[in-house]
DNA sequence: GACATATAGTACGATATCGTATATTCTCGC
DNA sequence: GCGAGAATATACGATATCGTACTATATGTC
C-alpha cells in the first residue's frame, strides 16, 4: 500500500474514510441495536466521567444539533441523564446511568478488542509512525 | 496522543472518527458545493477509468443504496455517466464526463494538498508505520 | 434448455445528520 | 448594575444515508 508508484496520491484520505465504514460495519456487528453515532458517544462517556454537548463534540466531531438528536435517543432509552451545570447554567453534565455504563462497557471492549489486536500485529515504531501521521493529517487539514 | 497512560484504550477508532468528521469539513472548504461522498467518488474516478457501482463501494465504502442517490446527483449535474456494461448487462459503467473530470481534478487537488503536507510533516518510517498500523486495523475489523 | 441460486443495481420508506435560526445564560467593559 | 456581544444547547426544516424488498441479468446443475 505505501507503494509510490502505485498509490495515488489521496490514499490517505480514501483510506480512512474506509476505515471509517469498516468501523461502522464493526461495531453493528460488535454492538448490535445501537447506532454508529450513540456508540461512539458512549464510548467517549465510558470512563465514567461527565460532559458538556461541547466536550463530547470535541470528542466525537459530531455536530451539536446532531448531538442533541443523539443524546435524545440515549436518554429516552434510558443510558445518560442531563443535568444543568450549576456553575454554567447554558450547559449540561451528561452522564451515563447505571444501564448506560453497562451498554457503554460493551462498546469500549469492542474497541479494546479491536486496539489490542492491532497492536499484536503491528509493531511499537509503526504504531508510534501512525499516531505520528495522524497528529500531522489532523494538523494539515485544519 | 501515544502514551500509554493518558491514551484511552479506544483512541484509534475514536481518532479515525474525528479525521473523518475534520475530511468533510476540509472538504467543504476545499471544493465548496459539493457533498462529501459526492466528492470522494469523483475521487475514485479523478484517474480517468471507469467503475461499477459495486467497485465504488470497494473504493469509498457507502452501501449501494446511497451510491445510487449520489451517482443520481452527480448524473443530474452532469459530472458522470452511466452506460449499460456490455458484457455483463446488470452492471453499469460509471465515468467522468469532461465536466465532472474538471472537479474531480479540483477535488484530488485538494487530497493531493493535504497528501503533500503531511508528507512533508511525517517522516518516511513515520508513514509506514502509519499504513501497517492502518492495515492492521483494517484486518482487526473484518 | 429449464430451473434454482447468486449477483448488480435500484426504488422506497425509515432513520440519521446537518445548517440555520432561536432562546437562554454568561462575560466583560463601563 | 447594565448593555453589547459571545457562548451553550435546542428546534426545526432540509438533506444524506441506510435497510429491505424488488427487478433484471448471469451462472451453474441437471
Amino acid at each position: 500500500m505505501p507503494s509510490s508508484s502505485t498509490t495515488p496520491a489521496h490514499a490517505i484520505i480514501t483510506s480512512i474514510q474506509r476505515s471509517t465504514h469498516l468501523i461502522a460495519s464493526y461495531l453493528e456487528r460488535e454492538v448490535p441495536g445501537l447506532g454508529q453515532a450513540d456508540a461512539h458517544v458512549l464510548a467517549a462517556l465510558a470512563d465514567g466521567g461527565s460532559r458538556t454537548v461541547a466536550e463530547l463534540h470535541r470528542d466525537v466531531g459530531h455536530k451539536r444539533s446532531t448531538l442533541t438528536s443523539i443524546l435524545d435517543r440515549l436518554e429516552t432509552r434510558g443510558l445518560i441523564t442531563r443535568e444543568i451545570e450549576p456553575t454554567d447554567r447554558r450547559s449540561f453534565r451528561i452522564r451515563l446511568t447505571p444501564r448506560g455504563a453497562q451498554t457503554a462497557r460493551r462498546v469500549a471492549g469492542a474497541f479494546r478488542r479491536v486496539e489490542v489486536r492491532v497492536g499484536r500485529a503491528t509493531s511499537d515504531a509503526a504504531m508510534r509512525g501512525f499516531w505520528a501521521t495522524l497528529e500531522g493529517l489532523e494538523g494539515s487539514l485544519r
